[in-house]
DNA sequence: CCACATGATTCCTA
DNA sequence: TAGGAATCATGTGG
């Protein structure tokens, strides 16, 4: 039935029979000792039908890479690697750290007007300490897969290099795998973009985003509030420049300043009785400052906010525990050139409506204390 | 644990 | 857009 294959059809061709018996050799190798292997491997690279058998080799190659080709390649996985790029570049985490302004000064002078609007002291620095982390990790892995994965693409090129003494490697193979390779690093990498985004995340909604997380301010910063908002009672609208100031000494930021006023604000006028014994502690306070230094009204001394002037109603409420008749008389009292200022003022906010626009916050620093000027 | 104090947020208005 | 009012959530002292 089965006739057993014939061994050697003799073909017309002439190089037939040295094909065969090369690729015999070759079949032959693998059963042989590494030491001998390496004396016929030289042998066959001697032969002189090597380089004919060769291109033979490559032409089939040829024909079979064509299928292959079909195959690779063609996968879109950028979108999303693009995103998470953007992610970590929005986020601080892809540039090689920058610096802030200056290092200690900033904890200390934390008022940063136009600075990020999460600019909170020391919980921010805490912030930044945590990102920095993450991104020195991102960093140092990052340079690890890229060596790695340069690492073992040279090595790969090397072996097909060596390779294609043997068999028909043309560069076009080695260029695809190299591709294959870098593919495969970039999914690794994606990978910990993916995790330090993340983390990112994480250290966001646990730093930046816990709106509720709150600190008491410190003590200075209570009184100096406490101070500027006692001596401007009768207009206690600091202007952003006395704002500015404000945070400045009392290590806040400006926006922290506006929660504060307004919560003074309202929780004042709500219960007045209750802040009293705070407002003669304030109002005595400032009092003694201005006999020694000289002006009244600004014993947090702001440049950039003169509330010089002997303010009528604070120079009276300086003297202590007059203040709530201290309010009324303000607020009776007639004002000279016509415009009552304060009492206009302190009508309006104690009364529930805003400040008029002469005496807003939003005017220059001077109108801030306004009751500054009778 | 509770009540109160207080900083922060949200919604609304002028 | 700043400020008022209500509310939330946390800190703190008893």
């Amino acid at each position: 039935m089965d006739a057993p294959p014939r061994p050697a059809p003799p073909p017309p061709a002439p190089r037939g029979p040295a094909t065969s018996d090369v690729l015999q050799q070759i079949m032959a190798i693998t059963d042989q000792s590494l030491d001998e292997a390496q004396a016929r491997k030289h042998a066959l690279n001697c032969h002189r039908m090597k380089p004919a058998l060769f291109s033979v080799l490559c032409e089939i190659k040829e024909k079979t890479a064509v299928s292959i080709h079909g195959i690779q390649e063609e996968d879109p996985p950028h979108a999303q690697l693009t995103r998470l790029d953007n992610m970590l570049l929005a986020e601080g985490v892809s540039r090689p750290e920058k610096r802030e302004r200056g290092g200690p000064a900033a904890v200390a002078g934390t008022a940063t007007p136009g600075g990020c609007p999460n600019d909170n002291s020391i919980e921010h620095s805490d912030y930044r300490a945590k990102l920095s982390q993450i991104r020195q990790i991102y960093h140092s892995e990052l340079e690890k897969y890229e060596q790695a994965c340069h690492e073992f693409t040279t090595h790969v090129t090397n072996l097909l290099r060596e390779q294609s003494r043997m068999r028909p490697v043309s560069p076009k193979e080695i260029e695809r795998m190299v591709g294959v390779i870098h593919s495969k690093f970039s999914a690794i990498q994606m990978q910990l973009k993916q995790s330090t985004c993340e983390a990112v995340m994480t250290l966001r909604s646990r730093f930046l985003d816990a709106r509720r997380k709150r600190q008491n301010f410190s003590k200075q910063a209570t009184e100096v509030l406490n101070e500027y908002f006692y001596s401007h009672l009768s207009n206690p609208y600091p202007s952003e420049e006395a704002k500015e100031e404000l945070a400045r000494k009392g290590g806040i930021t400006v926006s922290q300043v506006s929660n504060w006023f307004g919560n003074k604000r309202i929780r004042y006028k709500k219960n007045m009785r209750k802040f009293q014994e705070e407002a003669t502690i304030y109002t005595g306070k400032t009092a003694t400052e201005t006999t020694e230094v000289g002006v009244p009204g600004n014993h947090t001394s702001c440049p950039p906010t003169p509330s010089y002037g002997l303010s009528g109603p604070f120079t009276l409420t300086s003297t202590g525990g007059a203040f709530l008749t201290l309010q009324t008389l303000a607020s009776l009292r007639p004002s000279p050139g016509g415009a009552s200022l304060q009492s206009q003022a302190r009508g309006c906010w104690q009364g529930g409506t805003p400040p008029l626009s002469t005496t807003s916050p939003a005017g220059d620093p001077g109108n801030v204390t306004s009751d500054a000027f009778h």
